[in-house]
DNA sequence: TATGTATCGAGAATAATATATTGATATATA
DNA sequence: TATATATCAATATATTATTCTCGATACATA
């Protein structure tokens, strides 16, 4: 196996590796020891070429003929991925799409721990949403400095969200995972991704546009199946 | 204007055209009624060639010396990515993001109004959320087909989702919205999107790991400024 | 043991995407 | 009117991502 890890590997490969690991750790629950890129590719609808080079972007290699040891690739995943280390986070907005993400559980296995919510409305602190405390905003700066947190998550309205991230930068904060509609103006060296649900809408309406134009009334007898493409 | 539009325009472009509506639309408030791809690509950190290619490819042309007119720009975003003509969409799953994403105003900005949603909670179905009803799930097929809908948006657990997606398939939807972590299997002409939000995730962690190992304690003294990236 | 085959691994070829270059054009200004 | 300049448009190049090719390897089977 080989340590010596690339020190950049591309975003389309990042967002690949989650979906084999998912695919795996179901092989892994029927027990199938072993499993070839042949059986990941067509189970997601990818080249098996291109499954292999991302394995080995994420450091995992297999052997020929065998193909590679299930439990090795879910386990190198992680690591490559930094699931192994869980990382502790602030999440910033108490809404309805911040409650949401309160509450869900997997990504505590991807070593995201959201270990407290803030909030600006009164009558949302000191409450709990999904076993966790909402704090007062004025709190922030110091905790995530105090804790030592590195990932902050915004879910306040758009206008507000500057000024969450500066907050969440100065508390020391590294990585910022944005989902209100607005580009954040942050120091060079901190990582931000934005969740732009809109975007992603776009593309699919546009699609479906086009689609319908091609083919206003398609009938729905046409039955050949086939796993969905990426995102 | 060019008025022949190509048939396929990438991925990354029609993520990037929100992304421009979105600042023109602030430009336009200001009544600021010309803009220049240097303009657009300061403001989003792109290159302005790339912000050129990008309108091109949604039929917007500029003048030379001049820049583009704001209005029309926009308004050709709104009518290439199929924004104007609204789409109506039914929601399946009235949990915590089901919820959110039901009173989300933004969407019906892009021509996606979601007109009613589907629980199979008996405790939910009949009451209201975010204004819009909460239906029996069995009658998702049956509505669907009558009232024409054509986007579903998944967002019940992973194991209900192929479930869900079969009865939208049946009721006719032509586009899929998928918030679950699975890939579903449907016929060829529907349209998915994959909402993988710890997919998302991962390359944040990964790339905070990798931060962190470069550097474990980045002084926040650092404060050059920038615009955060895309997603 | 010899042969066949499925698979990995490495590298080449292709395709997609992003950036740079150059020329044309419309406006401002001397 | 002539010149300078900012900008679009078209083309060319560079970069990146994906797919293809082929040799090496490990197991299965005769
Ligand atoms: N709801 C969705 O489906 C959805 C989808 C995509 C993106 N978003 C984005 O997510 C963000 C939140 O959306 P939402 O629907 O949850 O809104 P929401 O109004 O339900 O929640 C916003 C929360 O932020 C709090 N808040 C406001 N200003 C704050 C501040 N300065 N500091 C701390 N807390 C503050 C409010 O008290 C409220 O609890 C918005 O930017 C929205 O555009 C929402
Ligand atoms: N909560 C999040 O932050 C989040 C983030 C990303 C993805 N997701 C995904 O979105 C989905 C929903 O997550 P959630 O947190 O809202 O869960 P939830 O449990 O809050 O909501 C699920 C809802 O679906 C309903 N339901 C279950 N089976 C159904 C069926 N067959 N037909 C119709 N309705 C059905 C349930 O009654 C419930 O109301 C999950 O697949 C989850 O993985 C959630």
């Amino acid at each position: 196996m080989n340590t010596e890890l690339p020190k950049t590997v591309s975003e389309p490969t990042l967002k690949r590796l989650p979906l084999y690991h998912h695919f795996l750790k179901e092989l892994l629950q029927r027990e199938q020891e072993a499993v070839s890129c042949t059986d990941i590719g067509e189970e997601l609808n990818l080249d098996p070429t291109q499954v292999r080079k991302d394995l080995e972007a994420a450091g995992i290699s297999g052997r020929p003929r065998i193909g590679y040891a299930t439990a090795a690739v879910v386990d190198g995943i992680e690591r490559f991925l930094g699931w192994k280390k869980v990382s502790e986070a602030f999440l910033v907005g108490a809404g309805s799409m911040g409650s949401a993400l309160l509450g869900y559980r997997k990504f505590e296995e991807c070593g995201l721990k959201i270990v407290a919510a803030f909030d600006r409305d009164p009558a949302k602190v000191g409450r709990k949403i999904h076993g966790k405390h909402v704090l007062a905003l004025d709190k922030l700066t110091d905790l995530a400095q105090r804790m030592h947190v590195l990932i902050g998550i915004i879910t306040v309205p758009a206008v507000e969200a500057q000024a969450v991230a500066d907050a969440l930068v100065a508390g020391g904060v590294r990585a910022i995972w944005n989902f209100a509609p607005v580009r954040l103006r942050v120091p060079e060296h901190i990582i931000v991704h934005n969740e732009d649900l809109y975007c992603s809408l776009a593309s699919l309406s546009q699609k479906l546009g086009q689609a319908l134009e091609a083919n206003p009334a398609e009938p729905v007898t046409a039955r050949r199946l086939r796993t969905a493409t990426l995102s």
